[in-house]
DNA sequence: ATGATTTCCCGAAACGTTTTGGTTTTGGCT
DNA sequence: AGCCAAAACCAAAACGTTTCGGGAAATCAT
């Protein structure tokens, strides 16, 4: 018996006697049942090349009654590309993600890409398994909002050199990236807390997030100068740093309202820690805005159904999941862009929940 | 120069000149620099079979350096399975959904599967795509909340054979699956409208889903044979038919309190169709509850942020989601369970949007 | 020593596509 | 009829894994 029996029949052990699990059809049966070779299946499947129209017909009536459906795992290894992205946020019960994740998802529909959705919970452990799942499964690109608690600097080693946009939130040690959108989050919150000035309030309470993000430190950075550039005292004990959930809102809400001194009106530098605080506020037994105002940051669906309604700046959530998702793509189709950071535009929502601070 | 040229060099057009886009690192490289072969540093990827502790040491740093991720590609395309399922929910906004989705993925973790998540925003066209995306991506199965206006029995024809469990909806015209979740529908209805009773209420709207979902009709009938034990004269004008969202909820709301016998209560199937009511009673400029009470089905995490806190019928989702994965993937792994629908228990959770209706 | 096991490792086939570089067929011109 | 370009088709080689069936080397039993 020759050493290696060479071509002889071997079993894979996949189609093995009970095993068979009634296997998906493939381009291969198609070819038979059409009468033509696999290579004239897939010209006609990515209809191009040269098919003539009655060996097309052929094969359209193979697939119908074959039920067939091509084997995507099969075409990106050949292709060594999926046509697909992923994106993976930090929150899905925070409707600031859902939007973003629809802007993305949707642009992306429109450039015959898939997405797919991870949803790290603010959680860094689960943020780098979806990275590294992503990056097994070989998506062409990634769009991310690192998780809060997210390592600077060490996302690098689960993905590779897959080519990441950074949405909404950026990294302060930085990964490589290759587009950022967002907002100008300093900008924003700096004339957010001059609304509040300009209502009269002296006393005003931050509860922002943590500073190892970019975003918040922004956001923090911008209430501060227009607190100094009002020359008020800046008082450290009136400066909360969160957890962008909406415990932590809670929790910092109490802190604030339950000192000898408590702040007429509170900035919350995002929507779940606005929900937090305005918890708070009610459990307390506060008039909102009479004795204290609440202002928080991202707009949601149900802000009109509270009382009192919240007044909020709002981001274009849906437009920055677009954009990122199209600089991502454009990045992956060898469409270069200005590697420049795409900031949109924010939009301070006046509801209820502000009002002049109480007269003493 | 013989025909086919058999064996020759023959470029396979990817690894063309300045195509080369820094490719990832296969096992065979792997093996190159641990100096072993590439089966082997197979077995000792999948940990199995015999390989010795100092060549698996050398495997394990080669990995390292140089940064080795496993093709799940390739790995799915040989193995015939994914060790993932999707999930498609038709509404991400609804925090039932997320809640749902947070659990399939919970317990599927725990059985080392990846879950793949689609929101089809109560569009068929939507679902179907997803269907068609994930069967591509060939999924091990698919748990399944049919969009409300899906068609029955056509989904079968885009999920050839995948197994599908259903979660919290199920279709009336039935396509084929291997098991169903869900809660009691019927007697939680009941029971729920049986409280509206119990406060002196004889004047209910119900605003109910798609009568195509077989989970809206049980609703709707658990409301009705309350009604009837009741004996309460049935008014048809009393029930609508709404599309699990906010907007129908509004409407159907404003339908049924501007005209001249107005319900002293109104019901709603879903947390969405709640949420549009409460915004309609708002608008309108009714007193909730003391001119119209509010009875919800589904809770979530802000309920107790409104104004009334809303009294709604609660379900388990996450559990729901959670059990639809351990079925579907019990299933997959052979393991055949029973096939009868695990139904989980609803709780009344009685907050303040519900009150005796004032008397005349 | 000699077999018989056990331990460790390897070659090659297969999974279902796409693409390359052909070959064959068709039809239009002389 | 003969020729040639264009049109239509095809075989086979990848893509990166896993697994099967061996083998060689080491260990053990006789």
């Amino acid at each position: 018996m020759t050493p290696s029996l060479k071509g002889a029949t071997r079993k894979t052990g996949l189609r093995s006697k009970a095993n068979r699990v009634k296997r998906h059809v493939t381009i291969r049966e198609v070819a038979k049942a059409a009468g033509a070779s696999v290579s004239t299946i897939s010209a006609a499947l990515n209809n191009s090349d040269y098919v003539s129209t009655d060996m097309r017909s052929r094969i359209d009536e193979a697939i119908k009654t074959l039920r067939y459906f091509p084997n995507d795992l099969a075409r990106g290894l050949r292709l060594q590309k999926t046509h697909s992205i992923a994106i993976v946020v930090p929150d899905l019960s925070n409707n600031f993600y859902i939007e973003l994740v629809r802007g993305a998802k949707d642009y992306s529909a429109s450039a015959n890409f898939t997405v797919l959705i991870g949803d790290s919970r603010e959680s860094w452990e689960e943020e780098r398994n979806y990275l590294e799942s992503f990056h097994r499964r070989r998506v062409d690109g990634i769009v991310r909002v690192p998780a809060i608690n997210a390592v600077g600097g060490k996302a690098k080693s689960f993905l590779g050199n897959l080519p990441v946009v950074y949405a909404d939130r950026y990294p302060l040690v930085r990964d490589p990236y290759i587009g950022r959108v967002g907002v100008d989050n300093t900008g924003a919150a700096e004339s957010a807390t001059r609304y509040l000035l300009s209502l009269g309030h002296r006393d005003i309470g931050i509860i922002a997030g943590d500073a190892s993000s970019g975003t918040s430190v922004d956001r923090l950075q911008g209430f501060l100068s227009a607190i100094r550039s009002a020359k008020i005292r800046q008082d450290r004990s009136m400066i909360h740093a969160g957890h962008n959930d909406m415990e932590s809102g809670h929790f910092h809400a109490m802190q604030l309202l339950t000192r000898g001194q408590r702040p007429t009106a509170i900035f919350c530098t995002n929507n779940m820690m606005a929900l937090g605080a305005l918890a708070a506020i009610q459990e307390i037994g506060l008039a909102c805005p009479d004795e204290v105002s609440l202002l928080g940051f991202d707009d949601f669906y149900w802000a009109t159904l509270l009382r009192p309604r919240l007044t909020v700046v709002r981001q274009p959530a849906r437009e920055i999941g677009m954009i990122a998702a199209r600089l991502l793509i454009d990045h992956i189709e060898g469409r270069v862009s200005v590697p420049t950071p795409a900031v949109l535009k924010t939009q301070l929502i006046v509801r209820d929940s502000c009002c002049p601070p109480r007269k003493i």
